[in-house]
DNA sequence: AATGAATGAGGTTTCATTCAT
DNA sequence: CATGAATGAAACCTCATTCAT
């Protein structure tokens, strides 16, 4: 692994477990197992490997999407979208703070669209998709709805994990509700 | 206003202006216009603020929309809580980064559930309210929905205007099709 | 109890418990139930409250003495005093090491001698009658004896609780062999 | 002279001008012209540079005592060891209330014994050589009695010295004293 | 490109002290 | 006499940043 992607590794370990307050770049390099000043050949700031943490992330969710959304109703891939979002919440739970976190209070702000691009654009295409099969209403606005429903999604998905620390049945109804939620809003009668 | 109150608006003014990394208890108490020694006084930390920021801002929210929200249809009144949620956030953008970024990366997360209850509670009354009236569909579980309902207003709101930096008129279109999303979502027909 | 009774007290639990250095007023007024401003009608500083300390010390070992040593042969009365100082050494061991500590370290070293003052008249008062008694060697000078006695004791008592640390039977060997030095050292020989 | 190196030699300066109480870190690292920062690299506060001035102080005792004491009889050498113990602990007063004030008020206690070895060992050996050629008393433990030699010596001389600022003439009469108190203790007959 | 000891600005934090009640 | 909230000077200590190697 180049030193680049050790000093991301690092952050990732770091932010996760300190929070980016308490963060120092001391303690990423040691965990990088690299100089104090190699990281300055790198990244300018702490904050500036946010944008590249982020990136990670919404690779990783684009991935699972990919992989695990198969041919068939709407109503299904919804499901299995809502379920890769909340599992990766899940798994990721400090690593989902961070990019709401980190990016936010930084110059790297207006990175967001672009590293989110894909993520949108796989959902676009669902949209467009199921517009065309007359499984979602006809009137539906493919950019808008796709912000809102991966906002919907990440939000309620955060709020179980990172807010309210649901148990596992609170959750399961909460997933339940929101597909519910979506599919009726999308008018995904199939 | 008394030392607590003067600490908690002084703080809102820094950590808006600087951002939370880089505000500091100096500054916060030049502002509230306190010995630094006093700040400690009342707060451990410049992040053990937050939790009684956060509820300022949840508090402005709750009293923009009880004071603007009348009795009508239901559609009509979800277009009103979209529209008191955009301009609070628009109005109070970095307050409300705040919120998310500063709860979440303190011990302070904990708190969430109960600085948001009352609004929650608000929302699931009017949800109630419109299932007797039979205005949304009478299989909506009204604990969960709340959430959902302001998790997804929500998350477009700061993503129209924290992350996209969008144009009045995209912002508008978000609104509608928001709008559209959640009375559909609700199967809300009046 | 009155407030300067109280203020010792507690100052004698907060430097035993914290030492000096890191003792504050603070804590010693929370301990004593009195205020911050309290204080300063008793004491200038922290540091002043140690001769209190001292005294109280002194007494303890003085009461010690006076209560336990009978008439007898003089090994006899020397094995006592070894064995009080020792004893209230090992009860009192933090109070031994502040004495030391905190008067050395204050404008109030001179009160030493007037502290010391009724406990070295004490030994001189038990040298002298040995001396008439025969008991101890003729030529010894009583007051320097007197200092010398005090120092080695206490010397030993602090070594083998406060720095070595060491166990019961090390300890009695200490004893023993100290009782048998100091005896020798006077020429005591019944 | 390395940088740890010039920060004891700054702290034992010092801390002999102002005490333990009232020295600082700042003044520290004036003296000895380094950045404040550095010091931390070196040791973790103030009281942390206690055992290394404590072991520069035992040094000087033993360096003293090995270059002045000669072959001959024990008694002699006993009056050496007073002599060089007496001159250090006048030389270096302060630092010498250094040792006890400052160690004992610190987590290093227990570096004492560490500290002191050195000089126990060398006494022992004298002791030891004592014993042989039938000098001292046979049946004297000698692990004991070194702790209890140096004791009595110090404790002396820092009273001396330190508590009672004694007039030259007193001085030497309280060594004399003491050495004839010291050599019959042992059963030093030559 | 990589290092890491040293820096020192500037933040945090403490706590003796005051003073109006 | 007693209080204790408030003070603010002055200490602590961290940590981003540099630069000679």
């Amino acid at each position: 692994m180049d030193k680049r992607e050790r000093i991301i590794q690092a952050a990732i370990d770091v932010f996760s477990e300190k929070g980016i307050e308490k963060a120092t770049i001391s303690e990423i390099v040691n965990k990088a197992g690299i100089a104090q000043g190699t990281f300055y050949l790198y990244f300018t700031s702490k904050l500036a490997v946010m944008p590249a943490i982020a990136e990670v992330m919404v690779n990783k969710i684009l991935e699972g999407i990919t992989s695990e959304v198969k041919d068939g109703p709407i109503s299904q891939q919804i499901e299995v979208i809502i379920r890769v979002i909340f599992n990766i919440t899940n798994e990721y739970k400090e690593l989902t703070k961070l990019i709401y976190t980190g990016l936010t209070q930084t110059q790297y702000v207006g990175n967001w669209e672009t590293i989110y691009a894909p993520l949108y654009r796989w959902i676009e295409d669902l949209l467009q998709k199921g517009k065309e099969a007359q499984a979602i209403h006809p009137d539906v606005n493919i950019k808008y709805t796709a912000k809102i429903l991966i906002g919907s999604i990440e939000s309620v998905a955060e709020q179980v994990y990172l807010y309210d620390h649901l148990d596992a049945e609170s959750i399961a109804g909460h997933k339940k509700e929101l597909h519910k939620f979506v599919t009726n809003a999308l008018g995904a009668y199939q």
